[in-house]
RNA sequence: GGGCCAUUAGCUCAACUGGUAGAGCAUCCGACUCUUAAUCGGACGGUUUAGGGUUCGAGUCCCUGAUGGCCCA
């Protein structure tokens, strides 16, 4: 059982402390990392030159060098042994040998389990196979493991324990690691982008009265000392476009924002959004913008514009195209908005389609559906989609001449949403409407219909500047960048059920 | 929320139409002073996800629950 292993790691923990050696040792100075060790002995080795490395390294000689890391395998010879030890840079091989290490260092050795951190002092050379390796001079124990690493050869398969100890995880499968590296590098290129177009990075509350600024279903917690009911952001949209009133004509937020929605491959409760506006801009200014962030964060973290995604190839380069959505429902589904007619053609259209519309569903709504089921899984190259139905962009400004529609666009990748942008709605009088009737469809039964916000009223009621804005997914947008599957392949820990029997 | 699938030793996986639950790695003991998935000899390790049912007999068939995956909403 488990628990032979984890008793016999009890034990050896007892035996170290008998020997006077604390189990979990402290601060430990390296001179190398494992990827350095390897680096010096290659510049030791190139110095030595023609001097030869057949014999065990004196040609190698140097100063002594310590490194620590975790023990990934043992390789036990009686009265010699070699171990790999593993840090974040790399692996290198440790060769441990009696009466060339100390007594002390020997009996560690003896007690040394898989998974063990230690810190090892010694020299490095090569072996006759040209590994290279530190022989040990002092050895010692820095954390002691009392459980088992996962099975060295297969590493950790089981999707669930990944994700529940993704420590686990990140140890048995370095490749792991790579990805979170790709999303910090994705991270702080976002930023390093937006900062050199001028932009103030900003910070707006998690917590407050209303959620909006998205169709979704918020979180609901409960403050006490208020004694009131607060939401969990779904978007930092309202608090950002308050900022822009107050003066800030360039702001963003990489947010945490949270949906109480399903969990699917594309879909965590909580997950990153980045909320960019421009004041004086409007959803043309935010394409441009687009295309130039995504095309840079691209080449900043893969060095090539160009992305593959589960085999598939595409070209992130601007110019992307920009389609009107409803000619390009005409070319997908060969369907015009005349044809759609008023709403309730529309839903008969839909639903001779095989969609499943809702009785109250207007013509934009089924536009919407439409697109989303004929035309979005098709857009594989960069594409914007543009101007939106007005009823689904409660947030949007109407187009000019176009009632029934707002300047809004989404951006697609290999069929996936990446950006949705409009231009601000700053007109309080009309916002107030379609407020109204987002809490007319939330009476009808909707749930995720956007809430009245009078305090959001009022700001716009001081003047807004026309405004661009825009958010991008970048949970959604990393999965892109490191040819990921599910959205949890690039959360660290998504959120699970606990266990329970 | 619905459908399908999965869950067996610490880990990775076997076990044909119902017939004594196995292997590799890990662990423990022994051998071995240049190995590298070290090797060799031996040993330990199981409430087969939980509970119930059918059966002479259930990892296998049926029902219910738990957790996860995929597809759909």
């Amino acid at each position: 059982m488990e628990h032979d292993v984890m008793r016999s790691r009890r034990e050896k923990l007892d035996k170290l402390r008998q020997m006077g050696i604390d189990p979990f040792g402290r601060r430990f100075e390296r001179t190398h990392t494992c990827s350095g060790a390897h680096d010096e002995l290659r510049a030791r080795a190139s110095d030595a030159g023609a001097a030869g490395l057949g014999d065990t390294g004196s040609a190698l000689a140097g100063p002594e060098i310590s490194i620590a890391g975790r023990v990934v395998a043992i390789r036990s010879h009686g009265k010699a042994a070699f171990f790999d030890l593993a840090d974040q840079s790399g692996r290198i091989q440790v060769y441990v040998k009696k009466g060339r290490v100390t007594p002390e260092g020997w009996e560690v050795f003896q007690l040394l389990d898989l998974g063990d951190v230690v810190g090892v002092k010694g020299s490095l050379f090569r072996t006759r196979t040209q590994e290279d390796t530190v022989e040990a001079h002092e050895l010692e124990v820095l954390a002691k493991a009392l459980r088992p690493l996962p099975e060295k050869w297969h590493g950790l398969r089981d999707v669930d324990s990944r994700y529940r100890q993704r420590y686990l995880d990140l140890i048995a499968s370095p490749e792991v690691r790579k990805v979170f590296e790709a999303r910090s590098e994705a991270v702080r290129a976002v930023r390093d982008f937006l900062h050199g177009e001028g932009f103030v990075e900003v910070e707006t509350p998690v917590f407050s009265p209303v959620a909006g600024g998205a169709n979704a279903r918020p979180f609901v917690s409960h403050h006490n000392a208020l004694d009131m009911p607060v939401f969990l952001r779904i978007a930092t949209e309202l608090h950002l476009k308050r900022l822009v009133v107050g003066g800030f004509e360039k702001v963003f937020e990489l947010g945490r924002v949270f949906r109480n929605e399903g969990i699917s491959t594309k879909h965590n409760p909580e997950y990153t959004l980045l909320e960019v506006y421009q004041a004086y801009a409007d959803y043309g200014d935010m394409m441009d913008l687009t295309e130039r962030l995504v095309s840079y964060v691209a080449e900043r973290v893969t060095g090539d514009a160009r992305l593959t995604y589960q085999g598939v190839s595409v070209d992130l380069t601007p110019p992307w195209p920009r389609v009107r959505m409803v000619d390009a429902l005409g070319q997908h589904a060969g369907l015009t908005l005349e044809e759609l007619g008023n709403d309730s053609q529309a839903r008969r259209i839909a639903r001779g389609r095989g969609i499943d519309v809702p009785d109250n569903a207007t013509r934009g709504m089924v536009l919407d559906e439409l697109v989303g089921e004929f035309v979005e899984p098709k857009l594989v190259d960069p594409v914007f989609l543009i101007d939106y139905p007005v009823e689904i962009s409660p947030l949007a400004k109407r187009k000019a001449g176009e009632p029934g529609f707002v300047e809004r666009f989404e951006a697609f990748i290999l069929g996936r949403e990446v950006a949705n942008a409009f231009s601000e709605l700053n007109d309080p009088d009309d916002q107030r409407e379609r407020f109204l009737q987002q809490a007319a469809e939330r009476a009808k039964g909707n749930e995720e219909a956007h809430a009245m916000d009078e305090d959001y009223l009022a700001a716009l009621e001081h003047g807004m500047p026309p405004t661009g804005g825009l958010g991008i997914g970048i949970d959604r947008l990393i999965m892109l960048l490191t040819d990921s599957p599910s959205i949890r392949d690039v959360i660290l820990f998504p959120l699970m059920r606990p266990i329970q029997d």
